[in-house]
DNA sequence: CCCTGATTCGC
DNA sequence: GCGAATCAGG
């Protein structure tokens, strides 16, 4: 996946809303955490430190990967053409049970008002719907409590997958069962 | 544990 | 230039 100029518009944007390199890592869907945060590095975009560091980082040479890393890294290694990486767009997009498959015909009341950027707040659900650039392209918004990036549903929907994904394969079935069985 | 941004350096 | 791995914090 390579940065387009309008990629790079999208970035300075986010960035600048305030969204975290995660979140807009999710909403952009094609890069990680820490592409962004290179990239944005790399654009001189303002630094948001939350960290006051205590100087400059001990230079370290890399090691060499560890037997127990290999493994490890291999979950983290390149993905295929047609690959997604995890995430709730991609959990949308490849299994259809994100929040616009919820949205429609479901009983599961869930409320999603729509928000823009503009409109988006420190504690409220950041969980992309749509595409960005795409005109109804929104943030469920809902209540986010204690700090996180979403509300209670899509915060368990966002991150328990990744887990389990980690150990071994989800069938389709088994998201769609997990999804039932949060909103019961 | 959950998360955040910053940095290094092999590619 | 890119971004995984790592670090250093809240």
């Amino acid at each position: 996946m390579v940065w387009t100029p309008e990629r790079e518009d999208l970035l300075k944007k986010l960035w600048l809303q305030g969204l975290s390199a995660s979140q807009i890592a999710r909403t952009m869907d094609c890069f990680t955490r820490n592409a962004i945060i290179g990239k944005a590095h790399r654009l001189n975009l303002p630094k948001r430190s939350p960290v006051a560091r205590s100087g400059p980082k001990p230079r370290r040479l890399r090691a060499k990967p560890s037997l127990a890393r290999i493994g490890s890294m291999a979950k983290a290694s390149p993905r295929l053409p047609g690959q997604h990486r995890e995430g709730p767009l991609r959990a949308e997009r490849s299994l259809g049970f994100g929040p616009v498959a919820l949205e429609r015909g479901s009983d599961l009341s869930l409320q999603e008002t729509h928000s823009t950027l503009m409109e988006l707040k420190h504690n409220t659900c950041k969980w992309p719907i749509g595409d960005p650039g795409d005109p109804d392209f929104h943030f469920c918004s809902q209540n986010a409590e204690g700090g996180k990036s979403y509300c209670e549903f899509h915060h368990r929907l966002a991150y328990r997958p990744l887990r389990k994904r980690d150990e071994k394969r989800e069938s389709r079935q088994d998201q769609q069962d997990f999804v039932k069985a949060l909103a019961s």
